[in-house]
DNA sequence: CTATGTGCAAATCTTTTGCAGGCTA
DNA sequence: TAGCCTGCAAAAGATTTGCACATAG
């Protein structure tokens, strides 16, 4: 149900997740900067939801309130930085990969992968309706224990 | 935000509700035959909420309650006369054409349809994960308008 | 008649918000 | 210093559940 990788909370995950920030103009504050540290501290993309980031920077030793995951996770959005993925009508997963990419969905463990890249093209997509454009194109692939 | 379209609620559209519901040998209640008239009785597909079917059956005289719509609902999805699409995280969306395939979701009037048959295709997919298969493919094309 | 379904209200769960105090630029 | 951020608790929505009553087969 969560994703229990995340990056170490060293200095040099800080360093990027300071760097990450700044990049989108987002104020460093300490509780962002811990948890962009736990989200891209190792260059590694992540798919989290609220409560699973929220655990991983309470057993990292760093206290945030969960209003506070909630609040940063959607300012990451409106900057940019991440992507909210709809898989489940029940929680919301956050991306740190901001391309439009294919998604594997693990329904036994509800965790949330990346599809591997290139592995997915369409070979027809339909014009748009009228008066229309297309904002994305979700493509979950959703993955059953066999 | 809700689908206004449903089918009017008279004897036809009863008796085909109920041949609906008894292919799948779902008790024919008479809560359960007004809303599958709502949904089936004119032979087209629909893309409900249970809020927008609660609605709609009270506009259409028949007094059912919310919660029953929800369990109604839920009940259709278990006799395989519905599925159930993820498209928004705050809201269920219920579809009751049972075959896999693409949606259209409007992000201003968070409407659910679909998409014109034939016209989505993949040209790769990939080899499902060791120890999975694939249960199914989502795909949403999300518009917006221009 | 008996199992199943229904309705209401209350419970649950996820996410958002109001507000007082804290911290960054 | 001024404005944005945080935390807490409370609010807000969507959906589910417990329980007494109703009803289909």
């Amino acid at each position: 149900m969560m994703d229990t990788s995340f990056a170490a909370l060293d200095d040099t995950a800080l360093q990027k997740g300071k760097a990450w920030l700044a990049r989108a103009k987002v104020r460093p504050t300490k509780q962002r900067s811990s948890l962009a540290a736990l989200l891209v501290g190792d260059g590694e993309n992540r798919h989290v939801t609220a409560e699973g980031l929220f655990l991983a920077a309470k057993s990292s030793g760093e206290a945030v309130s969960l209003a506070t995951v909630y609040n940063t996770l959607r300012a990451f959005c409106d900057a940019g930085l991440m992507n909210e993925i709809t898989v489940d009508a029940t929680r919301s997963y956050f991306d740190t990969c901001t391309e439009d990419h294919p998604h594997y969905f693990w329904e036994d463990s509800q965790e949330l992968t990346d599809a591997p890249a290139g592995e997915v093209a369409f070979s027809r997509l339909p014009d748009p309706p009228q008066g229309s454009e297309i904002a994305r194109v979700d493509v979950v692939i959703r993955l059953r224990r066999k």
